[in-house]
DNA sequence: CCGCGGGCCTGAGAGC
DNA sequence: TGCTCTCAGGCCCGCG
């Protein structure tokens, strides 16, 4: 499910409840989400201050008084609610409406607040793991990391030279997270739509001989600011499974020119075209093969 | 080292 | 209605 945007929308619904709070009760009611969960999960949770609640590409990192991080990703399908005004003492009590469907949530954190933050992953993609600040740059998860893409670093100079010796497709070192972390199915093919680039273009033409930046390399920054802005105020896109943490859906799902749209008129101004869908690299790609060259 | 395809899971929707 | 098949916002891993 979610990309940078839908990270970002969690990330700064679950601030008000999880920021200056403590952890009063952590509880997870299965042994596993994509990975079991660290032996000690719960015992270095509990009691700790959450300082502040941050984001690195589809991350979220929770630091914690103790010196340690919390590291949580939402996989697919994953979610987090807030439920406010609950002081939930009861182990496998999470206390929300009996009626809502409690099958896959996994995880909750009782914080000092008087909310509950609920993580409900029903295809179980997401994880959680506790590790010391200090070593961060270590950690595999985050370390092959690229830049971020609404990052200062990351310009036309910084994408032309990840993209100079690739043997791959635009889209595919679009995906890649080692060029640029956090653009995901979506916000590519949105992303190459709005720079009219081909999805099936060489990513080494993003530069020159020199490996210089072409215009290409400068639009299509410009479209992945634009696209990843917009959808963030549009508190992400809710396709299946995103939600923000208050419930609500987002809404950019509605503002898509391709994604999902595949047999739709092209919505570029005079283009004649018709999205098309096919696979690329196991994915779905959407494009308008008439207007993105 | 790089790029690709398989696999991890569950659920929704299409087609029969 | 109910079965079977395909597909889904991600990413790790093993292969060539």
């Amino acid at each position: 499910m979610p990309e940078l945007p839908e990270v970002e929308t969690v990330r700064r619904g679950l601030q008000p409840a999880m920021e200056g709070a403590t952890i009063v009760r952590a509880e997870t009611r299965r042994k596993d989400l994509r990975f079991p969960f660290q032996k000690d999960f719960v015992a270095r949770l509990e009691g700790q201050t959450v300082i502040g609640l941050g984001r690195r590409a589809k991350y979220l990192l929770a630091d914690l008084g103790s010196g340690d991080v919390l590291l949580m990703h939402l996989g697919m399908s994953g979610s987090f609610r807030v439920v406010e005004g609950v002081d939930s003492t009861t182990p496998g009590d999470f206390h929300y409406p009996r009626n809502e469907d409690r099958a896959h949530d996994h995880v909750m954190f009782q914080m000092s607040s008087g909310a509950a933050v609920v993580f409900n992953d029903p295809r179980r993609f997401g994880y959680m793991k506790v590790i010391a600040r200090k070593g961060l740059d270590d950690e595999p998860l985050l370390k092959g990391l690229g830049p971020e893409p609404l990052g200062n670093e990351f310009d036309a100079a910084m994408l032309s030279r990840s993209c100079w010796n690739k043997k791959t497709s635009l889209k595919a070192a679009l995906l890649d997270q080692r060029v640029v972390a956090g653009l995901g199915n979506i916000y590519v093919c949105e992303a190459l739509f709005r720079s009219h680039l081909s999805p099936r273009r060489l990513a080494a033409t993003l530069a020159t001989k020199k490996g210089e930046p072409t215009d290409h390399a400068g639009r299509l920054v410009e479209a992945i600011h634009g696209v990843l802005n917009q959808a963030i105020k549009a508190g992400g896109s809710s396709l299946r499974d995103h939600r923000q943490t208050s419930g609500e859906l987002g809404y950019f799902q509605h503002s898509f020119q391709v994604y999902d749209r595949e047999g739709e008129k092209c919505q570029t101004p005079k283009c004649k075209g018709t999205v098309k869908r096919f696979t690329q690299n196991g994915r779905s790609t959407f494009w308008c093969p008439t207007c993105q060259k």
